[in-house]
DNA sequence: ACACTACTTTAGAATCATTATAAACTAATC
DNA sequence: GATTAGTTTATAATGATTCTAAAGTAGTGT
């Protein structure tokens, strides 16, 4: 697998060793046409039956912080008991499905750019998140 | 106190006995001029300095999760660390402070309406939350 | 007022996700 | 190959929330 070197560069070039367990991780979340949600506990479970040896847990959980801290996963927070992270890192909305707790990437063009009319002293914006939630119609 | 018998009556209405602690609960969350945010465990601290007898932290979430159903309360998710209450039930948006981790509310009129221009089928909108993250500007 | 029943409260145990620990391991550098 | 700084790992610790089951209380009928 010749993708390998791409990631092994990605890791070095920030900072992080490209040692096995994060060049395995890579592969599964970014050698990929789409982008996707994920939670912990779902690549956890992913990771076992994907790959010959165990990634302890406590690595995932390293790992993917050290991701989202160089920007390359977003952490998105819907309930308390979820938390998913979106490997579309580019700026974008959310639908959550709140009978499945599915969460859907909703495209940049279809929310209206959303301005904000009240501005705090001493504060700027940081981002601007929308999430819609939606159930079933019948 | 007078303002006993409002909430005895919104609590029977609503089919949950008015036992003393909902009453005390009430009181602490509903008796003043301006809605605002919690966490159980501000809550639980500031019950257990306020009142007379200790209520229990089952208690509290028993009744938070009940008065929230019966929708008295908003649950607002901003991060997995901190999960919020929000007295003010109308249709809202917030400011998260990330340097203070303080909840802010945004007027709805300080939000240009956010229309969704995609639809999933078989699905309807049940509400939309925008949230926007400020930092410190300097 | 009394008894009955269903609902509520409670302390403490159980659970679950996440983080901390500290020893073993490994990549990078010389 | 030796050194060292960063990484992985199993396990323990933590912290928030939920569960349990026993004791308490409100509502209803008598």
């Amino acid at each position: 697998m010749n993708n390998n070197s791409i990631f092994i560069e990605k890791l070095r070039s920030s900072g992080l060793r490209p040692t096995k367990q994060r060049i395995e991780i890579c592969k599964l979340l970014f050698d990929r046409k789409k982008t996707f949600h994920f939670t912990i506990n779902d690549l956890f479970k992913t990771l076992k039956k994907m790959s010959s040896k165990k990634i302890s847990l406590a690595t995932i959980y390293n790992t993917i912080h050290s991701f989202k801290k160089k920007g390359y996963l977003k952490e998105i927070s819907v309930n308390k008991d979820k938390s998913y992270f979106d490997t579309n890192t580019s700026d974008h909305h959310h639908f959550l499905d709140i009978n499945t707790n599915e969460l859907i990437d909703l495209k940049k063009e279809h929310v209206d750019k959303v301005t904000i009319k009240k501005n705090l002293p001493g504060k700027k914006i940081n981002s601007i998140e929308v999430l819609v939630k939606i159930e079933n119609s019948n």
